[in-house]
DNA sequence: TAAGATACCGAACATATTGTACAGTAATTT
DNA sequence: AAATTACTGTACAATATGTTCGGTATCTTA
């Protein structure tokens, strides 16, 4: 890839994470980060169309690096289970500032989407074996949009408790299943 | 009030309520809505601040309908929530075409925002005695956004399963506390 | 290192939406 | 019947979006 083209991504990256520590996404326009990268107006909708485009690849990146070798290697029981909720919180609060500049506001849910993507893999590997009396999607959808709550709880209470704690939380209130 | 002003409130929100059955809440206009409510422009703007604030406006009508006498009549056991539920439950289907408009959208937050401040009164009320091992903030917001889950799972599902079941599905898994 | 390809600049433009202002008209109240 | 209040509709300023295009800088490769 040009060298230019990769400095440009890098430059609206880098303005875009900047401006999320202190706005909110939906606050935030295209206006601000060529401001902030110092580029031109139609170089920016040369690389992204759309601002929503650009948080969804910014999704698409973290959510790459946090579950990258996460999956593969899961044992299905539910120690590992734990260990790997609380290894998904630790990635969460490495990004911190981001993570609230794009939770707080509406369009979180594209955050969340993505998050609520992985961790159906997650989850459905963890409930392959289960018998219930609901049913299977319905069980998944309340494990999966859980975690997320808790999650989200964790953020608002920025993120004081450690990710270990809070990921025990989960299992706890979560355990008949 | 004036014959006049209900009259304008009325078209407002009847138009508004026409285009959430065909739109998603964030790609309607003010323009839209005073174009289907056949008012002028400074009319609307003389009876909402901004779009979001007529949203609210018609949430805070939704909910103070539904959680009328809801509250007040708790009795704190098990059959008493699960039978709750299910009658709210009953009546986001009475306004179904109008839920999909709101929460088939990134600002379905503000709806959800809603819900859970009225589900909070209720959930605590149920929790009032428990002794938990984890904390009681947590294990509310637990509650509460695990019902949310369960609408959007609904809603998502067309609101095919009858009230009653789902409220079942929800008492099943959260069984244990 | 010269030539061609590619990416960026920046300014201009069309379009859309928001929210405000104001003078005129109609309905309502007293 | 007079005074008040609400609606109309047009116009306007402000802001944001997304596109276009000629010119310039920077890369690649031959």
């Amino acid at each position: 890839m040009d060298r230019r083209q990769k400095k440009t991504r890098e430059s609206i990256f880098k303005a875009f994470s900047l401006l999320l520590e202190t706005n909110r996404y939906e606050h935030i326009t295209v206006q601000d980060i060529i401001d902030k990268a110092d580029i031109g107006r139609s170089t920016f909708y040369t690389h992204f169309e759309t601002k929503d485009m650009l948080l969804k690849e910014v999704c698409h990146d973290i959510f790459a690096h946090i579950f990258d070798n996460e999956l593969c290697s899961y044992k299905g029981d539910k120690n590992d289970l734990q260990s790997r909720l609380a290894h998904i919180l630790w990635h969460f609060k490495e990004i911190e500032k981001e993570i609230f500049g794009i939770l707080a506001s509406a369009s979180g849910d594209l955050f969340i989407g993505y998050l609520k993507e992985n961790l159906n893999l997650l989850f459905k590997m963890y409930l392959a074996d289960f018998k219930t009396d609901v049913p299977a999607d319905f069980l998944l959808n309340y494990l999966v949009g859980s975690f997320c709550e808790t999650v989200k709880w964790w953020v608002n209470n920025k993120m004081t408790e450690p990710p270990e704690t809070v990921a025990n939380y989960f299992m706890a209130v979560i355990e008949t299943h």
